[in-house]
DNA sequence: AGACTGTTAAACGATTTGGATAACCCGAGG
DNA sequence: CCTCGGGTTATCCAAATCGTTTAACAGTCT
């Protein structure tokens, strides 16, 4: 009944090392594409351990899926900082969103190939993590933007669909990448550098499409 | 040597039969997904035509994205119908863009999920595409709204990052599909009007966005 | 020493692919 | 009419994996 040690050997840090090389073939290969073999060659053990610690591949993947998605979207709801104004407001998302999903390609990638041939895992974790009113990334901008609307900072516009096309310019060019980067040259050789550009010109083209019309010029937004 | 008819018997439309069904059943199961069985059983024929026909596998799946793939970006450069306004050129491609995914899904989510596991067909099939001068889907709206900058009808912005925006903004929510339901509830009771509203949604912030500065109003964008 | 856990090597069983074969069907042409 | 030839099927086979199980091994803790 030890706390914290498996009361056992050495326990090192395998579970870990498991989850790690594990989101790193299945979000190269695929869930199907993915060999046990390869994971375990990853993560420096024999195939046989992934057995010992998840039953059977699919219990690894699911495994390996929740674990992953928990912490993404915590971990993206928390670097989306709630900053005062609404231009600041959607300049950190924009921002924050680019540079999290930067960090954690892999799990973006095991979550959108889950979406494009998936049988229903990625449904399943979001209708559970939004029941159980975890952090939604996008809600927290979705209010700001609604206040921002009442107040007149904003434009009259359907949130639900401005909220997919901010996230979509901001997610796609990461499924896209190697379609992206046969039209921008910037994106194979200084990638960091187009996402800098990237960040700016999304902002930029928000902040203009939402400006108030009317003709009358708001504080705020220049 | 006759001209139609391959000289034997009864040529029916088998090869392209098997086509569809390896697009269906790749695109839902993905590369390594897919089992031969099922795509024979979608096309209605032996597992061993499959062989009769392309001899392994891998060269059925490269035949099938290549003519896809090809098919897929002739068509819907054409369906990209050229407008005399820049405003309507704009309309006309997110409109046709969108219209056009929607009747090709299935091919879209084989392009895509090449994107994300991959190993380099699609960049091979793309890049002979755009070195044969083939239309590039995005390359005439670019154009069309080089000149609208030139003519100061819209505002200096970076085309290439617009195109990109608007590219991710139509193709997207497809992507996301699964996820997209759990937020708009008229994505999963009425897709085809959730398509409509985003078409226009789409348009709408575009435009605004990318109306010239300076509050000079300048005429047709209204 | 005994028990327990992490770990490994080896083997097992099931599936899948690639390929081959023989037969069948059916139109074309002699 | 009869053969010929290609599309098609049923069936089978060899080989390669792959996922999974089992048995044994090596430490450590009691």
């Amino acid at each position: 009944m030890a706390s914290q040690a498996p009361v056992a050997t050495r326990p090192p840090d395998t579970e870990q090392r498991i989850f790690d090389a594990a989101l790193t073939v299945f979000a190269r290969k695929g869930r199907d594409g993915a060999r046990l073999q390869e994971i375990a060659d990853h993560a420096g053990i024999n195939r046989a351990l992934l057995h010992y610690y998840f039953r059977t591949k699919e219990q690894l993947y699911e495994a390996v899926f929740e674990h992953g998605c928990r912490q993404f979207m915590t971990g993206l709801s928390q670097s989306l900082r709630a900053e005062e104004g609404v231009e600041d407001c959607l300049r950190a998302f924009v921002y924050g969103y680019i540079d999290y999903i930067y960090e954690h390609q892999d799990m973006a990638r095991l979550m959108l190939n889950e979406c494009l041939c998936g049988g229903g895992v990625l449904e399943r974790h979001l209708a559970a993590a939004i029941e159980a009113r975890e952090e939604v990334p996008g809600l927290l901008l979705e209010d700001r933007l609604r206040a921002a609307i009442g107040a007149g900072e904003i434009r009259e516009i359907d949130l639900r669909h401005t909220l997919l096309t901010i996230v979509s310019a901001c997610l796609f060019p990461f499924v896209a990448l190697p379609t992206v980067r046969l039209f921008h040259s910037r994106a194979v050789e200084d990638f960091d550098r187009f996402l800098q550009e990237r960040k700016a010109h999304i902002v930029d083209l928000l902040l203009a499409g939402l400006r108030p019309t009317g003709g009358v010029r708001r504080g705020g937004l220049a």
